[in-house]
DNA sequence: ATATCATTTAAAGTTAACTCTAAGTCAAGT
DNA sequence: ACTTGACTTAGAGTTAACTTTAAATGATAT
């Protein structure tokens, strides 16, 4: 027999590193349509709503907006009548992700150059040391 | 005998894909320092003053927001005093975005995970195909 | 000269995602 | 009985980074 266990609002926001008014805020927003009430309104959290909370921190740490998220959920409460929505939000976030990776990855190359940048002129104790770098960059271009 | 471009605040805005709102704006956060003024008070924007555009755009993409950018830009009025502390924050910067490399890293991975979730799942008609994932997850840590 | 742009400033408005406050209910402990 | 602490709601406040507006000045084209 399988214990199900159910968690307060502070010990559910505990468990997913958020605050208890966070949550709230996300149930007024309607992303927990699935949470239950006790006889006297106090919301009880499953297990099943805390993976639906990691879901939602992981939609989030792909950038996406809490009303992308409500929409998600929407179809998730309708059911199987919208699984090809669902699998097409993935493949979006998917591809969302692996766009902000690469736009990451260009902009570590530059800073990674104004770390180099930086290192010398503080070893030189100048800036100056670098003052001839366009000119240098210029003569290269023209031949 | 190089020539010296100026460019207005609308065509400095279209080189760097911001409006000219935007540089304005910046102006009076002060992130913009260097910008020369014409005798009437209209802002010149010259080639060094757009590679400075670049750069905040560069660290804006780190998720710095524009009042550390502006702390930084205040090093750079004060020279060559402020170089340590200019080459530290490239480094943090650096780190930055190293971690959030790995983080975008690590949400990619649950993403896919849903992709195949919920392909299986639209190929099965129903998402209850995955009923007893929980199930045989429990069975293989518990022996 | 007149119309049409682009530019200037100061200041108000917008949006997202919280974050906090007020006023109240409820259960447990002393 | 009374205090303490967690919970409830509705709604106001906050913050960042714009974005828009208003009112005025300056530059260009016909």
């Amino acid at each position: 027999m399988t214990e199900i266990k159910k968690y307060s609002i502070s010990e559910a926001a505990e468990k997913v590193h958020l605050t208890a008014h966070t949550l709230r805020y996300y149930d007024k927003e309607g992303l927990l349509p699935f949470v239950n009430r006790t006889e006297n309104g106090i919301r009880c959290f499953s297990e099943s709503d805390l993976e639906t909370l990691e879901l939602i921190n992981c939609l989030k740490a792909t950038g996406m907006p809490i009303k992308d998220i409500k929409r998600f959920m929407d179809w998730c409460v309708e059911g199987d009548t919208k699984l090809e929505e669902r699998y097409q939000l993935f493949l979006e976030r998917r591809e969302s992700v692996l766009k902000q990776i690469s736009e990451l990855l260009e902009t570590l190359e530059r800073i990674e150059h104004k770390c180099w940048y930086y290192k010398t002129a503080v070893e030189a104790g100048t800036i100056d040391i670098h003052k001839s770098d366009r000119m240098n960059r210029l003569k290269q271009k023209n031949g």
